[in-house]
DNA sequence: CGGTCATGCGGAG
DNA sequence: TCCGCCTGACCGG
């Protein structure tokens, strides 16, 4: 059940471990085994994240993948899987630190030499020790992808599928920007998003979720964002101001680089000594309104609402968010 | 151990 | 607007 920030680390794994490499790739599973046999024995080539969406290159060829509300990778094998590649920029924000173990806490400290590891994304990282290369195939696999030394096995994707160049750009026009994602400038992307956002009379809170307004907010991220700006969700985007809606882009930004780069959503920033390690260990202590319906407002002791939008539940202080 | 629910989407109708 | 996906965390008995 992975936001945008969870995709990104996976295309970091497949880029430093999987990236110029030839891979076997097989559907143990069998529901991918055309589209497995197109991509078998190519090289892979590039490894990139836009929004939800993985989108890994074998010349040209292009491996979409979705992993929808409980889909997730596991890698297995030689996996080089420290902290600092999930830098972003250069420079590690004041949460990776501390942040960095958190759910991938078994999965290889071992920043220098790789080391035989098995990390499991998209739902959570953990690891265990592996006793037979390459392992068997644990549950439905839809797709597995081999190189001689690392392994990565896809299960309960909503997409798997293989797409070319003009799939990739067909789906890259139908997404709203992500700040992580270099097919604009930051500028550009900012822009777009605000546009969008202020064009729309619908409420803010849909158009978080709107994967064409902004690629990459999920339910945890659009209902922290929403109580961070102190805004209400039912806000139509039209009434949004140009200098609101350029904050929350630069709340979002601000966002996904923490998550990318400590694997958690810690949204409550500028937490320090005992609460920013509650926020880290535990998730009920890491959100600002998130699944804290009926509970009081960290800020105001309101009790915090819970209502459906769009299907989807949406937590929100009503004395906070105006 | 069975039931429920979830960080989400695509597609049927 | 609802269903499928068919996993895994969590919770009550």
């Amino acid at each position: 059940m992975p936001e945008g920030h969870t995709i990104h680390r996976i295309a970091r794994q497949f880029s430093a471990n999987f990236v110029g490499r030839r891979a076997s790739v097989t559907s143990p599973q069998g529901r991918f085994a055309v589209g497995a046999a197109e991509l078998d024995g190519q090289q892979m080539t590039d490894a990139r994240a836009v929004g939800k969406h993985l989108l890994l290159q074998f010349g040209g060829d292009w491996l979409h993948v979705h992993l929808g509300i409980y889909g997730a990778w596991d890698f297995s094998g030689e996996i080089r899987s420290d902290a600092s590649l999930y830098l972003v920029g250069g420079k590690a924000s004041e949460h990776t630190a501390a942040g960095a173990d958190g759910e991938n806490e078994d999965s290889l400290h071992s920043i220098g030499a790789p080391r035989k590891s098995r990390v499991r994304m998209g739902e959570r990282e953990t690891g265990a020790a592996l006793t037979t290369w390459p392992p068997e195939p644990v549950g439905q696999v839809r797709a597995r992808i081999l190189t001689e030394t690392t392994l990565a096995d896809l299960r309960g994707p909503t997409v798997c599928e293989v797409i070319d160049d003009d799939g990739v750009t067909a789906l890259i026009q139908r997404l709203g920007p992500d700040p992580l994602a270099p097919f604009e400038t930051h500028a550009q992307a900012q822009r777009r998003f605000v546009d969008r956002l202020r064009r729309s009379r619908q409420p803010v809170g849909q158009l978080l979720m709107d994967q064409s307004v902004v690629a990459g907010i999920g339910n945890i991220y659009r209902a922290e964002m929403l109580f961070r700006a102190r805004m209400s969700p039912h806000r139509p985007g039209a009434k949004v101001t140009v200098e609101e809606a350029e904050s929350l882009w630069r709340d979002w930004v601000r966002l996904l680089k923490i998550g990318v780069e400590t694997g958690l959503m810690l949204t409550m920033s500028g937490l320090r000594g005992k609460a920013k390690q509650d926020a880290i260990d535990n998730r009920e202590d890491r959100h600002w309104v998130y699944k804290r319906e009926g509970l009081p407002c960290r800020v105001c002791g309101t009790a915090v609402s819970l209502e459906t939008m769009q299907q989807r539940k949406l937590y929100w202080c009503p004395s906070c968010q105006q």
